[in-house]
DNA sequence: GTTAGCACTCTCTGACCGAGACTGCCAACC
DNA sequence: GGTTGGCAGTCTCGGTCAGAGAGTGCTAAC
């Protein structure tokens, strides 16, 4: 890593238009186009001068002797930290968010798959959405169904209305009866307890009953496997944007992201990485530690459900992406899911 | 559509060869590799004029004056109908299916994102699975928990342990003590029911209380609305492999492929009109409606996790696939995934 | 520090050509 | 009549080449 150079101020617009007018165009910018697009007071020679500099300082690159200048992840880096200027999403895209979301169905699930779609719609680009991540829920309400003699199936609602389920087998039949029974005293006993507090129960709870413990001990299981399980899903939408893009014109770059997604675990530990506290968060181009996202920008951000229960959210998409309008949307639809989960009764 | 020309034998052999040839290399087939390959006895004249009846029929054509022959859509009909010899998936892909299923998790869901993952695999091209739709399903349990005072969380397990979950409003409060007793009475009453038998009973089962009647009917819809919301649901893994098909080298094609599989709808449509009684059903090229699906082939066939729960699982490939192999290996999956299913308990 | 001018470099496009692959057709053959 | 060898014709593909265009770096003058 270069250290960072500082800038002077016309170096740091001269960067600011390349990227801005590389973004929208996907040609290398050339000293004549910013003479007369944006520095009409500066002659081309003098903006050769200074894109020389940014060359050799590291941010910005030639795709070949005769050609415009690019941004490297570098000049991108530097332009989102200190040069980019906040957008707000338009009015039409705000209309689109809450049409979209006003259709979802009412349930955790089908707000995601309804997030990821609206998302990646109004970005053009995938969208990845997390399922949300419980820390220390509370259990609100078991139960117990026998679904053969000797095999059970729990399932438990947590806070924020998320169901789990598992089937236990037992050692010995039980009938629905008995199992009812157990559920109405589990019921009783454990509702509105974390995982954690139940664990140090486990004695006073079900001593009685070897069953009854084996159940209770698979709860716990459940719920504390819930994170690791759940982190591995990651929803996403949006896939045929990338194929307009002009950078996957080459379908094997595409195949590696293709993988990224469809395999889910390792941009699962991506995104659980993501800081919770920070607002948006960015990985752009070689910042990523995936050889199949060099290529690509990051934008993530964190919603929430309730103040113990988040998840993320974000999309990915070429490095050459219009980073603010793509940030000021995710934030949107950030808040958008966040508002429709947390009316969703806890 | 042209009427079925006749093809004398060694016409159907010249067919076959052209098909096994193209599928294998990619290259449009000419005479001279034919006589070389296929047909010793004969000169390459004389196969160039059968290849000339056979561009005339409609089985073949010229990608352009001096290129060798490709099969047409109407030529690979012609194959997988008559030509196609029946082949067994390998010991290696086998072991690779069973070994997959073994570490499947143990719920519906699990097992058919497992299925998708495995056909996926095996067959080297995008494999779909819908849900399991369920025809007359009998209720196992009901479940009434209470999320706010005026909001229920109905979760009803039905036949092949398929768990239903929908949020009802209420009118007015109802404590979960209410909701339990609620719950006790109605599976009594309510189990092993089809929705229905239920539907005929209403009035005898609920005319005491309004809240009840409300639920009840929530829970019939619940049912009924089972098939048209979930067939939407249409699992689909590896896209990646597609792009590794010369045929996708170009992204346009893959486009509107993409769109059809992330977003569900159309391609639910075609995959439930796949007849459960026959075996396994293709679909080439245009014989498809979508335009998106004009240059891709299905292999789709049915699997069973009861008499009444089934589902479609298949593959979508380019129209030059190996069909002999991709058959068996569709097969083999969806006999492993039946029979994963059908231990799951019912 | 800025600028005009200029030679230089590199890509891109279209044209062209020859090699290679196959065909269709014809006349001869079994 | 079906089959075959021979041959001219057609089309694609890869490579080369030249000219246009875009943009640079350098230098000398301001």
């Amino acid at each position: 890593m270069l250290e960072p150079t500082p800038l002077d101020e016309r170096k740091q617009q001269i960067l600011k238009a390349v990227v801005s007018d590389y973004t929208m165009t996907g040609m290398p910018v050339g000293s004549q186009v910013l003479a007369a697009k944006y520095f009409i007071a500066l002659s081309s020679a003098t903006i050769r001068n200074e894109l020389a500099d940014l060359v050799g300082t590291g941010y910005l690159q030639q795709p070949h002797t005769s050609a415009g200048r690019v941004p490297t992840d570098r000049g991108y880096r530097y332009f989102v930290d200190f040069l980019m200027e906040p957008e707000a999403a338009s009015a039409t895209v705000r209309r689109t968010v809450k049409q979209e979301f006003e259709s979802a169905p009412r349930s955790v699930d089908g707000i995601l798959e309804k997030a990821a779609m609206v998302l990646s719609l109004v970005t053009e680009n995938v969208s990845l959405v997390t399922a949300p991540e419980v820390s220390e829920s509370r259990i609100k309400h078991i139960d117990l169904v026998s679904l053969e003699p000797q095999a059970v199936l729990i399932i438990l609602v947590l806070e924020g209305n998320l169901i789990k389920q598992q089937v236990v087998h037992l050692e010995r039949a039980t009938s629905q009866e008995d199992l009812s029974r157990m559920a109405a005293m589990l019921n009783l006993k454990v509702k509105g307890q974390t995982a954690d507090e139940l664990l140090g129960r486990l004695e006073v709870l079900g001593a009685e009953k070897a069953e009854q413990r084996r159940i209770i001990e698979r709860l716990i299981e459940s719920i504390t496997t819930h994170q690791a399980q759940r982190q591995t899903v990651v929803l996403h939408d949006g896939v045929r944007n990338l194929l307009r893009h002009p950078e996957f014109v080459e379908v094997g770059r595409l195949e590696e992201l293709m993988e990224l997604l469809e395999q889910g675990a390792q941009l699962a530990s991506i995104l659980q990485q993501v800081a919770f506290e920070k607002d948006v968060e960015m990985i752009i181009g070689r910042e990523n530690t995936s050889s199949g996202l060099r290529e690509c920008s990051l934008v993530l951000t964190t919603y929430r459900m309730t103040d113990r229960i988040r998840g993320t959210i974000g999309v990915i998409g070429p490095t050459r992406m219009h980073y603010g309008q793509v940030v000021a949307r995710v934030r949107l639809v950030s808040h958008a899911t966040s508002e429709v989960l947390a009316h969703l009764g806890n």
